[in-house]
DNA sequence: CACGGATCCTGATGGC
DNA sequence: TGCCATCAGGATCCGT
C-alpha cells in the first residue's frame, strides 16, 4: 500500500500526538515480517523523543533506542485513545500515555523492529543500504545520474529498487515516468543528461504533490487519524490502461516487469 | 556486482 | 454464503 508519500502523511498525522509520550505496554498480534524484531520489555517505560522516515521506514525515536516501522504493502496505522480490542489484522499496539498506537496489516509484509541504536547492525541491516531521499537536499540530477550510470535495468525497476532513490512504489515510478516522458523500459545507463534532470525534478514533484493531497487511497490507506488520501483521483497513468491519456488522448497501456504493472502513455513516453 | 525470478501473506475481483 | 485464477501500494533472498 505505503509508498513515500503515504508513509509521510502517517508520520504527520501522528508524530505531534505521541511526542512526549511514555510507553506502558505494548502487544503483538501474528508475526510480522520479523517475528523476532520486538519484544514488549525493550519498550516499557521508554518516551517517544520524535517520529522521523527514511525512505518507506518510521524511525520513532525512544530515550533509549528507536523502533522501525515498515507498513509493507497492506499497512497503516492509527493514533486513538480508546480503541477496541485488536481485530483480526491488529498486529501490534503500542499503548502510550497519549494514545495508542496501532499497526492493522492484513497481509503481514509490514515489519516492527527495535534497535537500540540507529546505527547497530540490526537497523543498518534495514537502512543501510537505501537511496538519497528524493525530497531531500542531496537529491539532485547530477546524483542521480551518477546513481544511474551503473544500471542497465529498465528504468522503471530501477527506481522500485530503492537502492538509487528511496521511497518511489510502483504508483508514483510511472507516475514520475510519465510526467518527465520517458519509457518506462528505458535501460537506466542510457538516459542523457537531461532527461534525467526532468526525471529528477518529476519525481520530486509528484511525490510532494501526493504529500500534500494526503496520499494516494487505492484501497484502504488512512492516515493515522483514519482519513483517505485523494492523489489516485488525479493519476495520469496508473491503473488506467485503455483509458485516454489526459495530455493527448492515446489510450494507456499496461505491461508487467518484474512481476509488476508498468503504465504509460506510448505517445507521451518514449 | 547487478539482474531476474521466486517468495512471504491475505483479501478482492472477475470469469466460469 | 461456489471455485479458481489473477492481482494488489514492498522488499528480501537466491541462483546466475
Amino acid at each position: 500500500m505505503p509508498e513515500l508519500p503515504e508513509v509521510e502523511v502517517t508520520r504527520l498525522s501522528f508524530a505531534p500526538g505521541i511526542r512526549g509520550a511514555t510507553i506502558l505496554s505494548a502487544t503483538l498480534g501474528k508475526p510480522l515480517r520479523w517475528p523476532l524484531g520486538i519484544q514488549p520489555s525493550h519498550l516499557i517505560g521508554q518516551q517517544v523523543m520524535e517520529v522521523r522516515r527514511r525512505g518507506k521506514y518510521l524511525l520513532i525515536d525512544l530515550n533509549e533506542g528507536l523502533l522501525l516501522l515498515h507498513l509493507g504493502m497492506s499497512g497503516s496505522l492509527i493514533f486513538a485513545s480508546g480503541l477496541a480490542e485488536p481485530g483480526k489484522h491488529d498486529h501490534f499496539d503500542l499503548h502510550t500515555s497519549q494514545g495508542t498506537l496501532r499497526l492493522n496489516d492484513p497481509r503481514r509484509f509490514g515489519a516492527v523492529v527495535f534497535a537500540p541504536q540507529e546505527s547497530d547492525a540490526v537497523a543498518q541491516k534495514l537502512l543501510g543500504k537505501l537511496g538519497v531521499e528524493p525530497l531531500g537536499e542531496d537529491f539532485d540530477a547530477p546524483a542521480l545520474y551518477q546513481g544511474l550510470q551503473q544500471r542497465k535495468a529498465a528504468i522503471k525497476q530501477v527506481l522500485l529498487a530503492g537502492d538509487v532513490v528511496v521511497g518511489v512504489g510502483n504508483i508514483y515510478a510511472s507516475e514520475a515516468l510519465f510526467m518527465a516522458g520517458i519509457r518506462p523500459t528505458t535501460r537506466a545507463n542510457r538516459l542523457s543528461r537531461p532527461r534525467v534532470l526532468r526525471l529528477q525534478q518529476a519525481i520530486r514533484t509528484v511525490l510532494a504533490q501526493a504529500v500534500k493531497k494526503g496520499g494516494s487511497t487505492l484501497r484502504d490507506f488512512s492516515n493515522a487519524q483514519g482519513e483517505s488520501g485523494h492523489f489516485q483521483l488525479e493519476a495520469m497513468v496508473y491503473a488506467r490502461q485503455g483509458e485516454p491519456c489526459r495530455v493527448c488522448g492515446t489510450p494507456i497501456k499496461s505491461i508487467k516487469q518484474g512481476q509488476r504493472s508498468t503504465f504509460f502513455c506510448p505517445q507521451c513516453q518514449k
